[in-house]
DNA sequence: ATTGTACATATTGTAGACATAAATGCCATG
DNA sequence: CATGGCATTTATGTCTACAATATGTACAAT
């Protein structure tokens, strides 16, 4: 060493000077190659609601260990993808009966806000990302189900995206892959998740700058998606249960 | 001790029975002191925007350790209500000026959705809780600037409860917070949030279930507070910094 | 047969220590 | 007087080990 300094000047450093961040990269979780594998996996439905998250097994999986896999799953616990239990673990995030109505209800409303505003901007460059995008859906291999779902889910993305408002693109993102979980939930085996000629239909009105016509379609769409889920008999019982624990627990805390 | 067993009977374990979890209280993260804390530190704009959240400060002011303040700034980045730096910390966050728009357009959509069916599906109990909101607003004493802010707050997401979808009422929540963070960050220093008439008003047309007055007066009303924030000219010169800095970035990232 | 108890195991939660990067202050140099 | 390098300090990121909790199995008791 050059020199040791033989004692220190300022001890008590000077009131650290806040410098506020400006110019930097702010991380995006999202990136996460855990918190995007396991959100294409349950949009893909290879995980189904309920199936559980072990950390080490994930950690294994993903080759990384157990400090990112519990970032990843409390990110994906705030987004109602995963849902936590203490000292139990992290488990595909399985909605309620009534979840799933709200979530598509709130579909309806945004979406169908997304349509009007994505007809009046709509521009050249919207008009071909759109004529791309309904070619691709139009002639894609429908017996690859992990595509399907891929490109029905990205239509819907892209539309909001048209729309030209992040925020709102943000929430019809989590409110896609909750809808996932909930038809993954309550679905009738053997459905597709969308029916198939929906999307070209909104895709022509939007084209066609016709935004009743289009908001109208998208709200059937919507509403179409929703009569297709039933309540499950079991979970009906489950939810009863459910219910009656729940009482009883919030009797025991107000009672003492 | 009774006995020793001598030896495993089945040393591999029959594959563990995949019990779904039914019957259990979910963490809610939400419940968290701290992040509770930090919320209403945000929301009463005690902490303002870029405001550093150091974790060695935060452990201590809550008596806890880091990794709980980890976890609860973690959750608070998923929510956008703090934005984490890598290597440097956790900030307050501050919207960018578009962010900041696209935020009360996200809430006119979703606020006019709610007052409408606030309307429709207004029972006795939602006018009494109506009524009594309105006049605990009414009475409060304007100089308690705290008070002013938790109340004008509790009001939009009293008519977002009342329009019975929780899914809404989740993302009005963050909404609402994010819409804090826009108006910190945005606001001409001494005006108010809201104008102090246009919740009577608002409340008067739901509890005469005008539908159509209501929620003109919502959009209005949104219309307004959106209206009172100016972008700053030192946020415009950073962010042209910005935009230059991250071009130089993507450029040396891409050129190698 | 079914229920209750105790131990074994697996998994999650937590704490502390260590490594690493950014920010600050000092000092030399132009 | 301003600027740039160097060392120090502070703060964050990560790992490892241990503790706490729940689950599963075997066995005893009714």
């Amino acid at each position: 060493m050059k020199r040791t300094r033989p004692f220190k000047r300022k001890p008590k450093r000077s009131e650290p000077k806040h410098r506020e961040p400006e110019v930097v990269d702010p991380r995006n979780i999202d990136d996460d190659p855990v918190v995007q594998g396991i959100l294409t996996a349950i949009s893909q439905k290879r995980l189904k609601p309920g199936a559980k998250l072990g950390e080490d097994k994930l950690a294994a999986a993903f080759g990384t260990t157990r400090i990112h896999i519990r970032q990843a799953l409390s990110h994906l616990a705030s987004r109602k993808a995963v849902m936590q239990i203490p000292n139990r673990g992290a488990f595909v995030y399985r909605p309620s009966w009534e979840e799933a109505q709200d979530i598509f209800a709130a579909r309806r409303i945004i979406e169908t806000a997304a349509v009007s505003a994505a007809v009046d901007r709509l521009d050249k460059a919207g008009k071909a990302e759109l004529k791309a995008h309904m070619e691709r859906e139009a002639r894609h291999d429908r017996n690859d189900r992990w595509a399907s779902l891929s490109l029905t889910a990205e239509f819907h993305i892209l539309v909001a995206k048209l729309a030209g408002n992040r925020v709102l693109l943000e929430i019809s993102r989590e409110l896609m892959l909750r809808t996932s979980l909930a038809i993954a939930t309550f679905e009738q085996p053997g459905e597709p998740d969308c029916s198939p000629d929906a999307h070209p239909d909104i895709g022509a009105l939007i084209l066609a700058r016709n935004k009743a016509g289009a908001i109208h379609a998208m709200h059937h769409h919507i509403e179409e998606m929703e009569q297709r889920i039933r309540p499950k008999k079991g979970e009906d019982e489950v939810d009863e249960l459910t219910a009656i624990f729940q009482e009883i627990g919030a009797r025991a805390r107000a009672g003492g």
